[in-house]
DNA sequence: AAATATAATTAGGTAAGCCTAAGTATTATT
DNA sequence: AATAATACTTAGGCTTACCTAATTATATTT
């Protein structure tokens, strides 16, 4: 039988949280992601583990199992197809998604899932620039590019520099940027292809088309 | 706060057994609509009512409020809308769509009710030929009758079927009848009341009382 | 009117998924 | 090593939505 809305839920939470690491989500991160108590936590990991969906012992945390890692992957699949969707042509704002595609990652129709991934193009990214896995479970794998080559509005992560020189490090470290950041391009300024983009806190700042040039996203 | 998926579907239950008559559906037929045990039945209309989404009285059966029929007319224009959309847009034949439709009306988001709506073309009707509902809860009319009250010999649509079934749907494809398709009643076999019917490409079929009776034409 | 059938309700129980409060491990600090 | 802090589990309970079996109320026959 199908997975509950909520065992599709902790399973999610578990990809989020290791991530492609060998990391192993702690009961605490998981009830922290899903807003529940770490006792409602314990029952839960421990029905995954029956059902070899997780392994989970107390000491190491919880791992997705090949299988629980597929269905991981289809959820994931499914939120970020509808996000685009509903970005691309129900006129939503990427902010607004959010809460509606939670509820249509549960949607239970391969062909549907399908369907919509033609209709859409295929896409690899979701608005959010996130990659979006294919039918097989695939990911996109995003090799890292100077900033000016990559799209608006997608998320992306500071890989490095290609200029060390301390005058170029102490401006990026004044803009507030540094590596492993996240950012996101919201704006090509025309006339001189300068960048407006958005750091973690929510701040913005403008770089020059050196400047980003000189900086490799992923 | 908003319905569950479950209390939604008892109301639509009732809207669809009580119709525009005023007709009181009986725990029994909520019952077997919904493949549950009468006595979850008592429970669950007790609750509504209590809720003021129906009225509820052993005697009577039940009958939507006036916000209950609101929300009933919702979760069939949800639905409805969704039908459309899988079968314009997601190459669903009309007999596929019922099940994930199912799924689909119980998200909850007006804003992607009404684009879907708009994306759709403000359609009147879904692909079984059923009203679909506007933002404002109204339905279009139409005049249509069963099959066998219509008269022979005169020029026939197909505007909708009294029974969603895959099965009967499937029967009909079969038959090579289709929503919206021409047709003419040839001849009434006397015997067994069934009908020889002329569609649109010269082709005859044979249709017994039962299924003609829920075949509607305008 | 009495007997029977049908419909609805009550009573008690289950499973999923959550909670709180109390207890037990484990890890970090002194 | 002893204490304190953090993480996890246990125990007992709650709510929703369902179940079965037994009972009561309403209709229908005879």
């Amino acid at each position: 039988m199908p997975l509950s809305t909520t065992e599709e839920n902790y399973l999610k939470a578990i990809f989020s949280i290791n991530g492609a690491n060998d990391n192993r989500a702690t009961n605490q991160l998981i009830a922290e992601k899903l807003g529940v108590n770490p006792a409602s936590v314990t029952d839960m990991l421990r029905k995954l583990d029956e059902k070899r969906l997780i392994d989970y012992n107390r000491a190491d945390g919880a791992k997705l199992t090949k299988e629980g890692f597929k269905q991981a992957v289809k959820t994931v699949r499914k939120h970020r197809l509808w996000e685009t969707f509903l970005v691309n042509n129900m006129n939503f704002t990427w902010d607004e998604v959010h809460e509606v595609a939670e509820q249509l990652e549960h949607i239970q129709s391969d062909k549907l899932t399908d369907e919509l991934d033609k209709f859409l193009g295929y896409p690899k990214f979701d608005p959010h620039g996130d990659p979006i896995p294919d039918a097989n479970g695939k990911l996109a794998v995003v090799k890292s590019k100077p900033l000016p080559e990559a799209g608006v509005a997608r998320k992306l992560k500071v890989v490095s520099v290609t200029d060390n020189s301390t005058a170029f490090l102490k401006y990026l470290d004044k803009q507030g940027i540094a590596l492993n950041d996240s950012l996101v391009i919201k704006e090509v300024v025309d006339f001189d292809k300068s960048l407006l983009v958005e750091l973690k806190g929510r701040k913005e700042v403008f770089l020059s088309k050196e400047a980003a040039g000189k900086i490799l996203v992923d």
